[in-house]
DNA sequence: CACGGGTAGTTGTGCTTGCAACTACTTGGT
DNA sequence: ACCAAGTAGTTGCAAGCACAACTACCCGTG
């Protein structure tokens, strides 16, 4: 029923590696929940949200296709074209059909859509640091991006 | 409105600071999904409820009081209080009143439970290592273990 | 140029979770 | 002993999200 695997696949996590596991669940649970009431209080907007704002702002011509956008913001397609239904309806995006393949569409941000993004974004890089960032040195800055590159090396 | 905080605190994030941050995000979502689909897959558990199952197994007695589980998982105690209700309709875990504490209750394994637990502590252990673990060398290992310390030092 | 297989996006549905409000119990101050 | 304040757990409710099924469109093969 089960692959045979490694020898110690099965065996109790070591210490290490349970720090290395059980550390990064935690501190990714208490950073996300603490940027996520900051965003939520400060401009009524859930990260996610904040997040497609942030993709189309970076975007040439402040546009992207939808499914390029779920991927960057970890969202699955039915869950971006929700969310980007809400940001619609907010006014922050419009969507516009994709020239030379009719079943694309682009999402692209208003003026407004610029607007709440300039007014976040001083919000969300301050929670960054202030939650995640300025708890680390510069060193452990240096090792997270070094592991975190080489873990995702192959997408 | 916005509290006056430190000049660079609303500046774009630098490189190493991209790095460190939205490289956690990648690896967590891409990591806690996997596990999950392996999960519920192999044994119909949700890995919260794996979880559940996990610290009660580890405790003494066998049992813990809700509020102590729900920390642990990293879940709020509404939260918890449902996840349980669907363990013991599996049979997985009882409920019983905390002596000395007319409030409080006991979550507390059964056979049936632990036998789970033993069946998917394998699945799971060998689901960290290969999603997580193996693409990471021992000094990696170390150093993450050292920085989550080091985070979450006050608690 | 028809057709089968693939892709983009949306919609139906249901699960998981958190917040706020509630009940029940405990505890400390007077 | 009483009462106010605090804590443990549950419940009503709503948000956020994924999976599967669906529509619309694209493309390569014959």
């Amino acid at each position: 029923m089960a692959k045979a695997a490694e020898p110690t696949s099965g065996a109790p996590l070591s210490g290490r590696e349970l720090a290395a596991w059980r550390g990064m669940l935690r501190a990714h649970a208490q950073v996300t929940r603490a940027l996520d009431v900051q965003m939520r209080e400060e401009h009524d907007l859930t990260v996610s949200s904040y997040e497609v704002l942030l993709f189309l702002g970076d975007a040439p011509d402040h546009r992207l296709r939808m499914a390029e956008i779920a991927e960057r913001v970890l969202l699955s397609r039915s869950g971006l074209t929700r969310l980007c239904d809400k940001l619609v309806d907010h006014g922050y995006v419009t969507r516009s059909a994709a020239e030379g393949d009719g079943r694309g569409l682009y999402a692209e941000l208003t003026d407004a859509g610029a607007a709440k993004l300039a007014a976040a974004q001083a919000t969300h890089r301050a929670g960054v640091r202030d939650f995640f960032l300025d708890q680390l040195t510069d060193a452990d800055q240096d090792a997270l991006g070094d592991i975190w590159d080489r873990f995702l090396a192959d997408e």
